[in-house]
DNA sequence: TAGACGTGGTA
DNA sequence: TTACCAAGTCT
């Protein structure tokens, strides 16, 4: 693209003209409270609009502003959290409401160092917060504009790698609208979305096309360059589902770190392929999970039925569990709700975060 | 810098 | 069913 200033003023016009006809109606889209677009672009990570909104208009509801951010319930955001993933989203978000509490007398910052320097908050959040709410010009540089922006002018960078990023945003700042800088990101993100799309790319409907050397070149599916994302690696356990008299399950909690960190599970343990596949094909287990040690459980578990078994994929790793169904001897009463801090039985499925593998075994258990 | 970190939708 | 995609960040 001839980047001349009278090139780069009527390249924003076209694009802002697209986009305050074509823009995509979003509850967020009424406000430029930095509140509220934080919240909204945190949920918006690797998740798609549809999926966010109605977690979005909870979280508004109970959590209206910083400072009831700040001090809400662990458990409780957790459990609002639940289904939409990458759950250290959620604990950062209470964090980043705490420091600025703290750090900026419970102001929203303004300076992009100061946005930046939230937990929880990369370049990419702190630039869409800033350019939205603060009108800075900071081009917000997700998977959107660098697909628009590698099309744009054909670049060849890999977007896969992190060192890619400061190519895009050289390009985006000579471009970003001093004027609109919020609807400029976000006007490339909508046309990255509705138009120059992944598999296809409508440039008929395009209003930058005049501006695209891919379009010109008629490359535009040859980038952006992107290399290869890992298979998930195939992980067996085996579950237990252990009840009370009264029904209730036993559940623990996950660690604080890593993987569901906090949330509560069934008791696991890690099979072989092999093992796994026994119990599948013949319900014969060879290791059972470590029970909890209480007073009112039967000394034994004398047996073990075989329930059914699923999968359930993360973005790394791939879990195939089957369902062991504990039969104590005899019946037993459980004296206390809550054992400790991480060990419960279960009394009210909604007040406690649960995640996919827990809700789909629950499901099965149900049947 | 590469891999960890969830889930649901599409082809 | 596999592969990839969707408004990334942290370590």
């Amino acid at each position: 693209m001839n980047l001349s200033e009278k090139n780069i003023k009527k390249f924003n016009e076209n694009l802002l003209a697209w986009y305050d006809e074509n823009k995509k109606p979003l509850p967020w889209r009424e406000t430029t409270n930095a509140y509220n677009i934080w919240i909204s672009e945190i949920m918006s990570q690797q998740t798609q609009v549809e999926t966010v909104m109605p977690y979005y208009e909870r979280f508004m509801k109970k959590y209206p502003d910083v400072a009831t951010l700040a001090v809400a319930n662990d458990a409780e955001l957790l459990k609002l959290w639940e289904g939409l993933g990458y759950y250290s989203r959620a604990r950062n978000l209470k964090l980043a409401a705490q420091q600025i509490m703290t750090e900026f007398e419970g102001i929203f910052p303004s300076v992009l160092t100061d946005i930046l320097s939230l937990k929880g908050v990369g370049p990419y959040t702190a630039a869409a917060i800033a350019s939205i709410s603060f009108g800075l010009a900071e081009p917000a540089i997700d998977g959107n504009l660098m697909r628009v922006t590698s099309r744009l002018f054909e670049l060849t960078n890999d977007i896969s790698k992190s060192g890619s990023r400061k190519i895009f945003d050289q390009h985006l700042r000579k471009l970003i609208s001093a004027d609109r800088p919020g609807d400029f990101n976000q006007a490339l993100m909508d046309l990255g979305s509705k138009v120059c799309t992944p598999k296809i790319a409508k440039c008929e409907v395009c209003p930058i096309r005049v501006y695209c050397e891919a379009y010109a070149h008629g490359t535009p599916l040859n980038f952006p360059v992107k290399t290869k994302k890992l298979k998930q690696k195939d992980l067996y356990f085996v579950a237990v589902a252990l009840q009370n008299s009264l029904g209730e399950y036993y559940l623990e909690k996950r660690p604080a770190t890593g993987l569901l960190a906090d949330m509560w599970t069934f008791p696991l343990s890690v099979l072989t392929e092999n093992e796994f596949g026994q119990i599948i094909t013949d319900g014969a287990v060879s290791k059972l999970p470590d029970l909890p040690d209480l007073p009112d459980l039967p000394e034994t578990i004398s047996k073990t039925e075989y329930i059914g078994n699923f999968t359930h994929i993360f973005s790394h790793q791939k879990w195939h569990i089957a369902i062991m169904r504990a039969v104590p001897e005899e019946k037993f009463e459980v004296a206390e709700n809550f054992l400790s801090a991480d060990k419960m039985w279960l009394t009210d499925l909604s007040a406690i975060p649960l995640a996919g593998p827990q809700v789909k075994m629950f499901e099965i258990l149900k049947k």
